[in-house]
DNA sequence: CGAACTGTATCAGAAACTTAATTAAGTTAC
DNA sequence: GTAACTTAATTAAGTTTCTGATACAGTTCG
């Protein structure tokens, strides 16, 4: 792999901008808001979390997470357990019914993106597979901005196909 | 390059769902919806449009997109124009202070990747750099889906308002 | 224990979006 | 040339989603 190239930031914010744009419009079957989809993807992703953790990571108020969440609940996509470790907490737990919606999802997503990336070149496909550990590190480095360093490891098939989550694992 | 490497869609699906979330809820100065947001950017990068384009583009309805334009032209970051070749038509075009919140926020973003970039290896960068032309040319075959090959689907004709209850986007 | 703090729920109102109806300009057919 | 149809934008009314303020239960600390 040649160290020696230079990775202009300015064209990768470009290139990640316009990727976001693409991926947010997918229309979706039932009629969920992109935050309650974000939110159910967040449940799905990482597991159970408090009301208060969701409406951090969402960016909207902890008053609009509960009125979300009420909704979400009517509907099966979610349930609410109380926290054993604090009883004034809930911790929402994402269903199975709420995890097909969020497979379902990156299933057209996959499908799109097969499409695209059938009509590139061999060579175009491998330079991106290359690329894609140090991309999923940089994610990883957004959501733990302290903390311990792990490896580089920059090895290519670290990343496992059938083995989505295992990034935040947080005690109780 | 190694043209062997496979290319996994489900990990390149896996980060770039990481990366929208972690664009999008990106805070901004003033109290823009994501929807306003976007429309700005599309101003902003591919010029003046009509708001049945616009109004695609975001996959909301026209009325929406009116509603929008009229508060942003309050504000003063966009201005309507008349269609010298349409007269049922409206151009609206970004204003210099319209964009500058989008180069504010570009400035925000490359900021922020900036200092995750940081903390990668050489090698990392390197390979991202790397597949940054492919990923942009997904981008472009997304946005032109008449390739080299098949006429494929017109697709911008007929989208109007076709009632996005249940499922939005007809192929054909 | 009591005071301060934290996590959730509720309610009124604002914001953003949808549907439906309206106005106006362009196009087609007779 | 005008009637009928289509397209672009607006307006009005109603719905969903979000915020801000407040209330209340559980936790922490003096």
């Amino acid at each position: 792999m040649p160290e020696s190239v230079e990775l202009s930031i300015a064209d990768l914010t470009h290139v990640l901008e316009d990727f976001t744009r693409m991926h947010i419009r997918l229309p979706s079957e039932r009629r969920l808001s992109f935050t309650t989809l974000s939110v159910l993807h967040t449940l799905a992703g990482s597991g159970p979390k408090r009301l208060t953790e969701l409406a951090g990571s969402e960016q909207v108020t902890q008053s609009a997470i509960t009125q979300m969440v009420t909704k979400l609940e009517r509907d099966g996509l979610v349930e609410r357990h109380p926290d054993p470790s604090d009883g004034r907490a809930v911790l929402v737990h994402v269903t199975a019914a709420g995890a097909a919606i969020v497979d379902g999802r990156r299933a057209e997503r996959m499908a799109r993106l097969s499409e695209l990336a059938d009509r590139l070149t061999p060579a175009e496909r491998a330079s991106i597979a290359v690329a894609l550990p140090a991309l999923a590190r940089m994610v990883e480095l957004h959501e733990r901005p302290t903390g311990e360093d792990d490896a580089a490891a920059p090895e290519a098939a670290g990343t496992g196909t059938d083995t989505p989550r295992e990034s935040t694992r947080r005690r109780r």
